[in-house]
DNA sequence: CTGTTAGCGCTTTCAG
DNA sequence: CTGAAAGCGCTAACAG
């Protein structure tokens, strides 16, 4: 393996100086076709790659751009990196990936190691006690942060989904077609994501003019199995409830496991909406009724906030609020839904 | 924002010299714990975080690797990544991301941008084409490469599920049941993996003499909508399948969605077996029978190769095959599968 | 239209 | 036990 080709060697096979090649290849003055043909010969010759390393000490910028995100392989996430590596890639940035798990030592140590790497910027799904560690570390760096998917009370740009209302419209829903108890598998404590929800879970009881039972929110880390058990909890309640909401997606496999436990059925037994859609979701019987988050949108926008603050520094902190979809299916139970003689034979 | 301090900095700071500073970071010889400790007071004090692009502009590496992938949100690749991510960052490595979308032009430029940055090493799951673009450019450089998920003929490490044996195995336990007309989905071709699959599905149906019937193979092109179209092609046959076989993930859920277009059970009007577990594969009924790759595994397989090689770069070429795993459950409708009668019902 | 030169922030001989 | 100084490969004044 011999040393990479560097532009002194281009410059040398080309007869020119290391400043001519590197206008030419970043047509940053003129240089005469005849050079320039000479100059491209060279790199061509050498199998000359740019070194993006020394650029970026020399210039000022990496052109990469860091997301520390909690937890690579949440489907949800997946869908939001994958819109944010395509809108980075599509203006000439490099991602730096990494996983924060939800701990916040972790969150410190991925976000301290992006800041080492000088990416442009960085997006970072705050975990909880981000507050503690990872944003003020941030706060006492010069780098441009977006906050994704989750809130907090901080002076940088943010972008996630609504919360609030969409539960709420989830409750209302079922309260609607006469449900009263309606239970909560509510996501991990100390996210701004699962206390909005809640929020819209008390919001849309409200509304419905239906009391707030307290032990009608169960809460399911936002993980499967504690949703599983935490379902379980709701329906050894002495009054149990007849209509579920399921925080995220994750948790609405939990709930469904639950369910699948105790022999119950969807909407007969009980009704089920959730938080998130799945790609499967008109797959099931019956097909789940779920609010859909715009993933592809959060992430582009995530980038884009990015880049207009390097454009512009001083802007002011903007926070975007991106509205989910309500798509009204069958698990709740309405009674535009299929009916059971049709809807319990299909595998699909 | 104020200029990032730099470990001239620190060394004034701390009233020794930058190489002094240098070394109690990074512990590469002794300094006298007196001056170790007015350094770290310094570092403190200043909010020092070491250059990364410096030090790898001066050292040899940049510990980071990179991975050109070929569906980000593809959830097989997902936890690939996932697990890649885990493994390098688990070694002290970071991760540069980026999808190729299949596209062999875009792969290049993937593949390149990954050079410029100097990746210690790069990890590649090569799309069809990529033999004519990104391989010969990477032969060119000199950079550790391993190809991930699927395989080709080429002097570098190699990690990936076996793919022929495991299809086999799913058409001979369908033909173990008494199928005789067994349907292909297969993937998108000049894949390996599609290749090896197909492969697997002729071998299946020749040990269980059964004739091989080029209409059953249909091509699904690895997504789920072209799928649901091959499916259907299938199913159009004047003698059509009574069994199928899914090619991958996606593909499994075009299929099951042609099959809901027609109205048709599983297993009780056909039987599907698939490759690629799911999430959910036991919460439908029926429970989709399935053969579920190792995607950890290989991820970490992936990079352990390529440090592997960072350490000995001369060591000869490994191709690491994984076995995945024959999960045997309903869909295949098989005798000691639960009935109809009570799997008809539930939503789990 | 092109070249010289001074860094960017760090690692690493080579010298004390 | 500690420093001075020479790069690493590139960009960007400054000069012509």
């Amino acid at each position: 393996m011999r040393r990479n080709a560097t532009m002194a060697d281009v410059a040398r096979g080309a007869g020119v100086s290391i400043t001519t090649v590197s206008h030419v290849l970043n047509g940053t003055r003129h240089v005469s076709e005849e050079t320039v043909k000479r100059v491209y010969a060279a790199i061509e010759r050498t199998g000359y790659q740019p070194n993006s390393i020394a650029r970026a000490l020399a210039g000022a910028r990496t052109h990469s751009l860091g997301l520390a995100i909690s937890g690579i392989s949440n489907p949800y996430f997946m869908d939001v990196i994958a819109a944010i590596e395509s809108e980075a890639a599509e203006h000439g940035y490099t991602l730096l990936l990494g996983d924060t798990r939800e701990e916040p030592h972790k969150e410190l140590q991925m976000v301290q190691e992006l800041v080492r790497r000088r990416v442009d910027g960085l997006m970072l799904s705050p975990s909880p006690g981000a507050e503690e560690h990872a944003i003020p570390f941030l706060a006492a760096q010069s780098i441009p942060v977006v906050l994704v998917d989750r809130f907090l009370p901080v002076a940088v740009d943010q972008v996630g989904p609504d919360n609030e209302e969409p539960t709420a419209q989830l409750v209302e829903h079922l309260a609607a077609v006469g449900h009263k108890r309606i239970g909560f598998v509510a996501g991990l404590q100390g996210l701004s994501t699962t206390e909005e929800r809640i929020r819209g879970y008390r919001d849309g009881m409200e509304r419905s003019s239906l009391p707030v039972d307290e032990l009608l929110i169960a809460y399911g880390a936002s993980r499967h199995e504690p949703a599983r058990t935490a379902t379980h909890r709701l329906l050894d309640l002495a009054d149990p409830p007849t209509a579920l909401v399921a925080g995220n997606n994750a948790m609405t496999i939990g709930v469904m496991h639950a369910l699948r436990d105790r022999g119950l059925y969807v909407p007969e037994d009980i009704a089920l909406v959730a938080f998130d859609d799945f790609e499967w979701s008109e797959l099931f019987r019956p097909h789940l009724t779920v609010v859909a988050q715009p993933t592809s949108a959060i992430g582009a926008q995530a980038v884009q906030l990015l880049l207009a603050r390097l454009d512009e520094p001083e802007r002011p902190p903007h926070l975007v609020r991106l509205r989910p979809t309500f798509l009204h299916r069958e698990s709740c139970g309405c009674a535009d839904t299929p009916a059971r003689a049709t809807a319990s034979v299909a595998i699909a």
